[in-house]
DNA sequence: AAAGTATTCAACTAAATAGTTGAATAGAAT
DNA sequence: ATTCTATTCAACTATTTAGTTGAATACTTT
């Protein structure tokens, strides 16, 4: 059992959080990529990319594979399950309290 | 239609961030609470779990409803959804892109 | 009216984040 | 061997975040 450590989950929402990484994510859905290939469509510096690359592998969603002179960056799709989890586990919950407050509050109208 | 605003990801996210606010969200999650019922289990200020709230609030995810005296906190699912699909839909097409990329592997070994 | 309770506001500090520029490393190509 | 390209490392700055303490506000109770 992978026991999602409460930190595991700080990290992948924090990395998320950031349009940048959500956004490098979704470049290397498809497919491997390069830093440079990845840095090229955001408006800032290499090393900023490199910065938020680094963030979304410390959080484990993306791995990096040299080749050579190259890192190809491949995303990592494991982490986001604990992130899915806690969200649709938490969601279907209040949904279920909230449409049982409604339901409560038809009945004593 | 919504029209999920990339900025309102950003919130939801950060949100879900730090660990007092998920634990926040979950207490407010079995209907409303007030903001020193919110604090007690909290080994900090009052005032930071104020700001803590705040933040929940500011991202859409709670709601307060004075009542006298008190703040009646409750949790507000529905920004939760954008961050879900954004998560399941990423995470379904990573996975597809990580069979399909062992199932070409298989196919050249 | 006075005291108590629930909450926020304001000001401050320490640490983390997001970005910059410039230099270093390392592999590839000439 | 030199140069070019891909990438990181280091140092710095500005902003945001997470927390503190102390004062202010506002409702309730006595």
């Amino acid at each position: 059992m992978p026991a999602t450590d409460s930190q595991d989950l700080d990290r992948v929402f924090a990395a998320l959080s950031h349009p940048v990484r959500r956004a490098i994510l979704e470049q290397c859905g498809s497919g491997s990529r390069t830093v440079v290939e990845i840095a090229k469509p955001h408006a800032m510096s290499l090393n900023a990319v490199s910065k938020h690359i680094k963030a979304l592998e410390s959080a484990g969603l993306i791995a990096r594979q040299k080749d050579g002179n190259f890192h190809r960056i491949q995303s990592r799709p494991a982490p986001l399950k604990p992130a899915l989890d806690w969200l649709s586990h938490h969601g279907t919950l209040w949904e279920q309290s909230l449409r049982s407050l409604k339901a409560t509050l038809e009945k004593h109208r």
